[in-house]
Order: structure tokens, then sequence, then C-alpha cells
RNA sequence: GGGCGAGUGGCGGAAUUGGCAGACGCGCCAGACUUAGGAUCUGGUUCCAUUCGGAGUAGGGGUUCGAGUCCCCUCUUGCCCA
């Protein structure tokens, strides 16, 4: 073999042979368990960065190991193309959408190829062909007749410079997420899916997937489910009832106020002339504000009185009723009880307006006075100025109130949710046409199955403004009925990305059929994904959006299990000088990295910096300012996999396949040798399955080091211990470096192909310590250390330690008071 | 403002269960060697004192024979939600 790595030459060479021997087909094979290993796929911005680097290489390393460890492995990625980005292109220079994206994934392709990653590639597809969107139609349609899509005009969150609707996740801190134009309101009309149906399903669902608790919690929080009441209030001198949802019923002696949304129906019929200028001026300003800052609790509390009042049904009191920019008609009925003493919000409020404040749950062992109150008391106590509950602790009082409601008849329980139905519509030409045509005698009527797909028209003029570009292509516009064959337009609108991403690894599982979405039983045998790895960041959108789809499809007989990604793992942030690394600021490819030192380098860099699922920090050259293009620790994984080469060039008659049977009589370096390679292989196996990658690829470097120590007293031919460790180590490389590995192997003279090779096994008896060092403390401070054979007892420990020079000097004659010993572990004198 | 993480040498980071703090790597220092290379190899490298030793895991308190690890408070910081 060559004396000189050189990762130019082998990697081409690797990915080559792999690709004509189709080493990663993913292949059914009753004889192995499966295992499904998906990587969120990316979207073809440009280039590959660091940040999808660390997520795929992550993802490569374990779904190698699983080869390894005897499971048929589908491994497959694609392009998640749709999206605005392509748009954008598309108004600034003129370019195609169309083009823009492919030329972008064409180049990203060879970055992923160059990186050697175990990609089933016959499997690769990108959302935006055809092939794929005539899918998401189909399911449109297959949903709209399930009754989960239906269409309605609603205000929703529109960016005057997009000129798109956006979905709440979309608007940060009220402005648009991908151009900080703040947001504004517009009633459109949209087509939604029935999420919000499925909200007991998805917080059920939690319990039989193995997410990370954050995760969870994330898409509880969303999913944002509250107990409640819901009861009805009589205006005073009007016959219209108010009803209202409360989580605090314990709370309703309290209630010296109630709040309508601005936009209520009630509002108009309730207030009083004198009040009404003041009503509507706070509805005009509320009108112009996004949800967004409406619901946050920074937002100056601005209200007015109607005139009107209601009576409170279980004290028979009456309360005046205000509207307040701080209530919204989406949640629960839109109006509320306002319990200044007991609601922070509701609290703000009654100061900032004067409306008396009334204590209705006492805190144990304390008094509140509602003059003194700096901020309400939202925490369980006992109930006082409560009529008949008085005395009561409030939790148990929360359920006498509500079965009184519902004894009574004036309310019942009810739970609410914070999810809203998702909205599918986008005012956009580049992703899928939403196949619904308006017919003007059979009205909104589905395209027939047969017809689908429906194709993006190429007429389209791209300007930036108005409404979808889509109305701008008579042949596509015009159409006919299905029904009745007269004339009828099309939906003008795409839809949201999220519905591409939403079953992308069903396809996966049969990407070329064109009769159906998926063939069943690839989806069954494959399904559901194993492992599942991404970002954080698609908690409440993305990982929200596919379970509600697979359940959906699961509901409609289509799918036999209801989740469809069993575990997942969000590998943390690549940054660049505390900034996370991505299209917008400070994405570096991996190009220079892989030119100068390899795929390999690039692979086992990205992995060792930091752990998997810890933000990893690039760095920024002091010399540009700018985030490194080759970051200065590279040379010590560059260095590594040189000395890897080295030592197995050098000594290449030192390796002997068989070598059983000949490890009986060994020198003190060839068993030390034989034991530091029996514990890394110990030490990578857990590392992988803990995904603790950086701690792994160290293990590996204490192998070299330790090799090299042996080399220095000279390896004899066909060296059974120095034969091992070189296997062992080229085998233990392969998921992490895969080329070097590979090209290591073959010189080694295996023929059959390292990445199906089985995973080494190590022996716990060759691994084990034959000698232990046993800190001896006084008062847990380091005095001596005492080197044992493993297995010595707690006496003899305690024995030796008494005898230690340093421990008699430092007790100086004085006798111990206690001393603690735990064998194996260390010995404590307190003296 | 709320929820969840994190804070360890000059730097990235290590330390399964409470048991030798700083593995591995970068950088730096010293030496060796040479076909002068992107070298390579060997040794050293938390701080103070260098003699015994002392201090030390953001800061303060606590539990314990023993705390980076557990508990309480404070500060800083990241992400998510407001």
């Amino acid at each position: 073999m060559n004396e000189k790595y050189n990762p130019q030459e082998i990697e081409p060479k690797w990915q080559a042979r792999w690709e004509a021997d189709g080493q990663y087909t993913a292949e059914q094979d009753d004889t192995k368990p499966k295992y499904y290993f998906l990587e969120m796929f990316a979207y073809p911005s440009g280039d590959l960065h660091w940040g999808h680097i660390r997520n795929y290489t992550i993802g490569d390393a374990v779904a190698r190991y699983k080869a390894h460890t005897g499971y048929t492995v589908l491994h497959p990625t694609g392009f998640d193309a749709f999206g605005l980005p392509a748009e954008n292109a598309a108004i600034k220079r003129g370019v195609h959408p169309r083009d823009w994206t492919y030329r972008n994934i064409h180049n990203m392709q060879g970055q992923f190829r160059r990186m050697g990653y175990s990609y089933d590639w016959a499997r690769e597809f990108a959302t935006c062909d055809p092939t794929y969107y005539r899918w998401n139609q189909w399911f449109f349609i297959q949903l709209y007749k399930a009754g989960l899509a239906y269409k309605k005009k609603s205000a929703v969150n529109w960016c005057p410079e997009c000129q798109t609707a956006l979905a709440n996740e979309q608007v940060v801190n009220g402005t648009c997420e991908r151009c900080e134009t703040g947001v504004v309101k517009r009633l459109m009309e949209q087509w939604y899916f029935r999420i919000t149906q499925y909200a007991e399903r998805l917080l059920a669902g939690h319990a039989t997937i193995d997410w990370p608790d954050d995760v969870v919690t994330m898409q509880k929080n969303w999913v944002g489910k509250s107990q409640g009441v819901e009861f009805a209030w009589a205006i005073d001198g009007y016959p219209d009832s108010l009803r209202v949802f409360t989580t605090r019923p314990d709370t309703v002696f309290g209630v010296t106020f109630m709040v309508l949304a601005p936009e209520h129906p009630l509002v108009d019929a309730i207030t009083t002339p004198e009040q009404r200028a003041a009503v509507d001026t706070l509805r005009g300003e509320v009108a112009g504000m996004s949800e967004i800052d409406r619901a946050s609790t920074e937002l100056e509390k601005k209200g007015a009185f109607t005139g009107a009042y209601a009576v409170n049904p279980l004290s028979g009191e009456k309360a005046p009723i205000w509207i307040a920019n701080y209530v919204m008609m989406e949640y629960g009925t839109g109006a509320i009880m306002a319990v200044p003493a007991h609601d922070e919000r509701d609290f703000e409020f009654a100061r900032k307006y004067d409306i008396p404040i009334r204590i209705v749950i006492a805190p144990a062992g304390a008094d509140l006075n509602p003059n003194a109150m700096t901020e309400a008391f939202e925490a369980v106590g006992v109930m006082v100025n409560s009529g008949a509950y008085d005395g009561l602790p409030s939790d148990a009082g929360w359920t006498k109130i509500a079965e009184e409601m519902e004894a009574r008849g004036i309310g019942n329980r009810t739970t609410n949710y914070r999810l809203r139905d998702w909205c599918i519509s986008r005012q956009r030409y580049w992703g899928t046409p939403i196949p619904m045509v308006y017919c003007e005698a059979c009205g909104v009527q589905p395209v027939p199955e047969e017809q689908l797909p429906v194709l993006l028209p190429d007429d389209v003029t791209f300007t930036g403004a108005g409404e979808s570009p889509l109305t701008t292509s008579a042949s596509f516009m015009n159409t006919t009925c299905p029904k009745c064959g007269g004339p009828a337009r099309r939906d003008s609108d795409t839809m949201d990305t999220f519905m591409d991403s939403s079953w992308y690894f069903l396809r996966y599982c049969s990407p070329t059929l064109d009769t159906a979405a998926f063939d069943p039983a690839e989806v069954k045998y494959w399904m559901p994904v194993d492992m599942y790895i991404g970002g954080r960041e698609h908690a409440t959108m993305h990982l929200i959006y596919a379970r509600f789809f697979t359940m959906a499809l699961h509901d409609m007989g289509l799918l036999d299990f209801d989740e469809p990604f069993t575990k997942l793992f969000n590998q943390g942030i690549v940054t660049a000088g505390g900034k996370k690394m991505s299209k917008r600021s400070g994405a570096v490819p991996p190009n220079d990295v892989v030119s100068e030192f390899g795929a390999d380098s690039a692979r086992l860099f990205i992995l060792f910096m930091a752990p998997a699922g810890e933000r990893a920090e690039w760095g920024v050259d002091p010399e540009t300012g700018k985030p490194y293009t080759v970051p200065p620790g590279i040379d010590g994984i560059w260095r590594f996999l040189n000395r890897v080469w080295r030592l197995t060039a050098a000594h290449v008659n030192g390796y002997a396949p068989d070598r059983a049977g000949r490890m009986g009589e060994l020198t003190d370096a060839a068993r030390r040798l034989r034991r530091k390679t029996h514990q890394t292989i110990k030490r990578v196996s857990g590392d992988i399955e803990r995904f603790q990658f950086n701690t792994a690829i160290s293990a590996l470097m204490e192998l070299t080091n330790e090799m090299s120590r042996y080399e220095a007293d000279g390896v004899t031919p066909g060296d059974p211990a120095w034969s091992e460790a070189v296997e062992m180590g080229t085998r233990l490389l392969s998921p992490f470096a895969p080329h070097v590995a590979c090209e290591l192997w073959e010189a080694l003279g295996q023929t059959a192909p390292l990445p199906n090779a089985p995973w080494p096994v190590f022996d716990p008896a060759v691994a084990a310590e034959e000698a232990l060092e046993i800190p001896v403390q006084i008062n847990g401070k380091l005095r001596d250390k005492l080197t044992v054979p493993v297995g010595t007892d707690a006496a003899t420990l305690e024995t030796l330690a008494l005898q230690s020079e340093p421990v008699q000097r430092h007790l100086n004659g004085a006798a111990p008071r206690k001393v603690i010993v735990v064998p194996g572990k260390l010995v404590n004198i307190v003296a």
C-alpha cells in the first residue's frame, strides 16, 4: 500500500465503488431486523454548510453502525424543494424557480456525494417534481373527502412585503420570519386542515414514542390543553346571555368585571350610546394588530367600558362588561370573567382602570390586602368571600363549583386547546397547486384523481406584488368544471411546504411508484422510521404536522401505525461567532476542508468538536473576522488519520488474519495492547449507542497512541496482538471515516466489503485491568495512591492505606477516627 | 415574563451510579531527527508556591467521610414559548 495517506485519491475511488456495487441499496431481508434511519431532508438553498454536515454525519455514523450490527438499513435522502427563496430569486434575478432549485440541488448532490454518506441514491427525489407533488394533491383530496380539509374566511397574518399569509409560527415578534416586515391582519379565504380534531391524539401519542423530553414538552405547550368550565352570564336588560370559558371556576366570586374581545358579536348590541365612541376607537386600534402582539404580556392593556352589566350566576352580583385588547376571539368563547385578585393580566387591567379587586383565595397563613397587592395571587389557597364555599381549599372548590354549575344547568366542564387548524393555502407560485376548481354552477369541486397532477404552469410573471403569481397564468386559471363541464377557475394558491415534509418518509419506501403515493407492502416493511435526526427548531411545526398527517392517514385506513418516528434525536446547532450558521448568516460550505483534508477528516472533525446534542461553536478567524473556512482544530484530525495510515502501512506483514490460538503467551506490552483494544471496542460501541461521537473518536485516538507505544518495542511478522489492534481499529473507524477504513481493510487483505462486516465484540476478560490505582485520601484530600491487584478486599486496602508513608506523615501519630473503604474505588481516612 | 438546558485550563471539550477534576484534541514550551514536510517523533503544559504543600469546575450557602455531579439563593448565557 501507498506510504502516504492521500484522501483525494482514495475517497472518490471508494465512492465510485460503493455506488457501482450498490453497497447502500436498501433491501428487504427476512434474515435481519430492519432499521429505517432518516435525517431531516435539506432545503436546496445552494450549498451544504457545516450545520448540515453535522446533522448528516451523525446520521451516517449511526446508520453505518446499524448496518455493522446486523440490521438491513434504509437510509435515504432527498430535497425539500418547494419554498419561498426560489420565488424570491425569480423576482430578484429573473431566474425561474425551477431552474434555480435544480441548479442548487445539483450542486448539493455533489457535496453530499463527496462526503461519502451511505445513502441509497436510487431513492432520492425532490418534492418539487410532479411525480411527487401529484400525491400531495391526491392526499389533499382524500383529506377533503374525509372532512379534514375545509375552506374558511379568516383573519390571517399577512406580510405586506412577501405578499403572503403566514402561519402563527412564521411570525416572529410581530414581524415576518423571513423579511422582518411588520405583519398585519387580513381576511382571506383559506384552506385549512382540521388538526385540532387530533389535539387529544397528538398528546396521547407521546406515551408511545421515545422522544427527548424537551420536544414533547414543547409539543404539549403548543397543543395547549386546558380544562375549564364554559358557562353563561345573563346580561342585565338584554335577552342575550354571555358565554365565558374559564380555567378558574374557583375564583368566580372574585369577578369584578367582564371582558369581551373587541370583535365579539355582542359588542354592538350591548354598547350604550355614551360608550360608543370609546368602544369604536379601541376596536379600530385592535383591528390592525397581530395576535402575537395582543397575546404578549408586555402589551399595554387597553380597554373600554360598554355600559352594560352581566349578572354573576353564583353570587347574583352585577359586573361591568368591558372590551379589551388582551382578549381574543379565537381563544375559548372570546369572552372572559375577570378576576383581578387572581389573574395577572386582569390585575394589571383593574389597576389601570381603577376597578375593584376582591380576594377570594387566601394563601395559607397570610392575609391579602387588595390595596397593597403588587401582583395577582394565582396559586392554590383557601376560599374566602365565596358564600357557601368559604373555608374550602381552592382546588377542591374548583370541582364543587363546576359541579354546581352543571347541576343547575348554567354551564359545563370543557377542554380548550391553544392549537389552531393548519392553514394550508399560500399565495405563492413555487408549491403544490391546490387541486380544487370553482364552478359558478356547481361550487367547489375537487379535481378528479385521474386528472392529477395539476401541473404548475410556466406562463407566469413574477412581480413580487399583488395576489398569487398563478393568477397571471390564464392557461392555468381557466379550466372546466369536472361535474358540469362548464367554465371554472382553479384555486390560485399553492400548499404550505410543510405538506411536502408530512409524508416524504413514506415516499422513500417506494419512491418511483406511479400508481400510488406509496406501496403499502413496502411501507409495512420499513415504517415507522426507527430513528429520526434533525434540529430542535422543528419541534412544533414539522414534527406536529407529520404526526397529524400520519394519524389522519391511519384513520383513512392507509397506514397501520399512527406515529411516524419512533425515536428522535436533536443535534445541536453549529454557531459561528455565537450566531446560528445558516444560509443567511455566515454559512461555511465544507468544500475547502474536503478538498484540503478529505471527507473523512471533515466527518471526524465535526463529530469530534462537541457533543452531538449540544451547540458547537465553529469559530471566527481573528484575521478576517469571518468564520473559518478551514478551522485550526482540523490539524489534530489530520494527524490522527495519518498516524492510523502509517501504523498500518509500516507493518503490513505484522498483520495476520488468523490469530486464534496464538494469544496464549504474550508479553506485558502485548497484553496491554490487547487490553486497550478490547476497552476501545467497549467504549466506541457504548458511545455510539449514546450518541457520544466525540468521546468515541477520542477512544480511537487513545488506541492509536497505545499502538505507537507498542510499535516502539517492535512489531513481529503476524504479531497476534498487533493484528487484533489493527483490524479492530479499522473496523471501529468504519462508521466515522469509511473511506480510509475501507482502504485499510483492503490493505489488510480483506475481501468482504467492510460496510457489511460484523461489529467487533469485546472480551471482558481481556479488557479487564490487572491492577488498580486506589487513591488514598485524608479528609477528602489526596495523599497517596496504592497500586493493588483487582479484587483487593476492604480490610487489605485499609491496612495498606494506613501503612502508607504520606498517610503516616499526615496523621502524625494520631489515630484515625474513621476509615471509609470503597473496594475498587478509594480509601478515605477521617482524621 | 414563563418553560427547558448550559456555565470546568489560553481554546474545543472529558469525568455511566456522589469517589484521583482536566481524558482526547488544538495551541504553547522544550528536545530529537530529517530526504526541510501541511513534516514527524519524544517530553511538558489548571493556577500559586516549586520544599513540604495550598487553591481550584460562574458566585454564595447547604447536605455528606467525600460534591463538577445532589439541595437552596444569586449572576451570566443559549434555545423554545410569550
